[in-house]
DNA sequence: TTGGTTGCAAAATGTTTGCATGACC
DNA sequence: GGTCATGCAAACATTTTGCAACCAA
């Protein structure tokens, strides 16, 4: 269950991009891949739809896509998220330059927010009672509605 | 699905706490208590098991503790948060302050952060694209792991 | 070789929904 | 009285797990 590498040690050591520890196999690879060339953070379905796109006929099961993210997350290859405007968890890979969204609840778009205010999180992390915390993660998500859907609301 | 009133609003009516258009039901009630009383976020699963131990006899729905919560988050009354370290929804009565916890990743203890960070957020909600998002709410999430339990990691 | 990984199917979990009954305003 | 909320059960969606076969190191 513990995560062992924080995303912030990953992404100390992103120059030599595959963590000791998590074998390479042809579907993490596939996954890695898609992973990093996607814009948006994704769930695991969309991740598994763009797999079946590649793999037409090869077998290739829906539990490998949530075993091989579990294995980039405890890796710190990865970050889950789970958004209150998401009926599912998102993954992204930990590019170095941490990323948060704004999410419309109606089209699910996401807006990517520029800079992430953890660093002013430090006096909010000096709560009593936090001394000895271990951050390993954090979650930001900005949530309401963009301006096309305010338009159709009306 | 729209949520008709944010957070914000809400609270500035918080003196009147039942909003027009949210129908008192003996249930509502109870539930509204609840989470009145609780001095953390509480999962639809919890808020159900205290409706029990009050209501041992009395027949009582799951399902009507998801719909109350439901009508309380379109009034603007709660906030529903959804977290990476639970595995389930939670929900707490918008008492004027935002809350924001570091939970432990292991035994799921929160700690309430003091402040909330969002009023350093202003210059990352002027990232281009966001200027017409209408925000009706927002969710922090710190994870990791407790002074505790990183003790029983070694 | 050997322990970790995969495919498959089934189970577990959390949440939502349809419908008849019942309660609130 | 009419409308909306509730109880109940069944449906749904997502995620997890057991196990045998398989593959990478």
């Amino acid at each position: 269950m513990a995560l062992k590498i924080s995303p912030e040690t990953y992404v100390n050591q992103i120059d030599n991009s595959w963590p000791d520890g998590v074998k390479k196999t042809r579907q993490r690879v596939e996954i890695y891949n898609i992973l990093s060339t996607a814009k948006e953070p994704l769930s695991a379905a969309e991740i598994f739809a763009r797999v079946l796109e590649n793999n037409k006929e090869a077998g290739y099961a829906f539990s490998t896509v949530y075993r091989s993210l579990l294995a980039f997350e405890k890796a710190g290859m990865v970050t889950k998220s789970v958004l209150v405007s998401e009926d599912t968890a998102v993954y992204e890979l930990n590019s170095g330059k941490i990323k948060h969204y704004a999410v419309c609840l109606k089209c699910h778009k996401k807006i990517s927010l520029k800079g992430c205010p953890l660093s002013n999180l430090r006096p909010v992390l000096s709560t009593e009672g936090l001394e000895d915390f271990m951050v390993t993660g954090h979650q930001i998500e900005i949530y309401g509605y963009c301006k096309n859907c305010r338009m159709d609301m009306v």
